[in-house]
DNA sequence: AGTGAAAAGGCTTTAAC
DNA sequence: GTTAAAGCCTTTTCACT
């Protein structure tokens, strides 16, 4: 495959994205039956999802990981707005929210706030904890508002779940 | 052993916990190359991934994909308030959002707006296409904020990678 | 791009320690 | 917890359409 083709990303067909709900729902599933379900042989199959995960279509093969299970017991969402807006400022801010392990998610966004903070705590102590301890020692912040998630109605990685 | 690790040590231990961060990282590391990184025995990593996976701490086996490559190159915020707070109403939102493939997260959260929603969207023709004709089409909704996400600073499933 | 069949490699189980 | 081994299943390669 040319840098082109890899570059432009030629869009996918039924079977891959067929193959890549497949895989979406268990990545273990045996060729055998990923060929039965999507109507091409095994090799064929094979070959997409190789195609796939050398585009980087396919980022990873991973699990999904039950945060309850772990000790995260909750999610808390933190929107945040800095007192500058300079690139300096929004590095030093992203390398920071880098090294705290908790902060699952730091979007920079458009609107009344700069910044969606998604954050993973043992609870409501471990919480405060973190904001004082971790979020707030990071220089810079203008404003901030946090909101507990206090139930998922919906969580799917891709439009194709 | 930290405060950490025995608290969710009946049943999680730092083995168990290097073991997830190698499956998180790639979940088709071989059990051979586990075994060699954690210090334990082939049968033994066996035996954990069994026992995490039988238990729920490892939901699934699954595959991350890059979304921009699947044709979904923008992510919006959408917060949202509802009329009404009532169990039917809540449960009649979430409901016609699962129906909406691009929705990919759907949060009840507290604070001003009562929902925190996700949408992948193929750009900015398709983010006004969906909030006209799906997510506007569900009664009930007193007033919405749309956020663009601009840049992602940080994404990680869990506080262990 | 597709196919079938053979070869290579890893998973899973069992057994003994 | 450990090693070792066997069988099975899957992945991967190969020759070919």
């Amino acid at each position: 495959m040319t840098e082109n083709e890899q570059e432009i990303g030629k869009s996918f067909d039924i079977y891959d994205l067929h193959i890549l709900r497949i895989l979406l729902k268990d990545s273990r599933t045996p060729l055998q039956e990923i060929s039965k379900e999507v109507g091409l042989s095994t090799t064929s199959c094979w070959n997409r999802i190789k195609k796939m995960t050398d585009s980087g279509a396919i980022q990873s093969y991973t699990v999904k990981v039950d945060l309850a299970r772990i000790g995260y017991q909750d999610t808390v969402i933190v929107q945040v707005t800095l007192e500058s807006h300079s690139e300096e400022t929004l590095y030093e801010f992203g390398r920071a929210l880098e090294s705290i392990p908790e902060v699952l998610e730091a979007l920079l966004i458009s609107g009344d706030y700069d910044y969606f903070i998604r954050i993973a705590v043992k609870d409501t102590r471990d919480y405060e904890r973190l904001l004082r301890e971790r979020l707030y020692k990071i220089p810079g912040i203008r404003h901030s508002k946090s909101s507990f998630v206090l139930r998922t109605l919906k969580k799917v990685e891709t439009p194709l779940d």
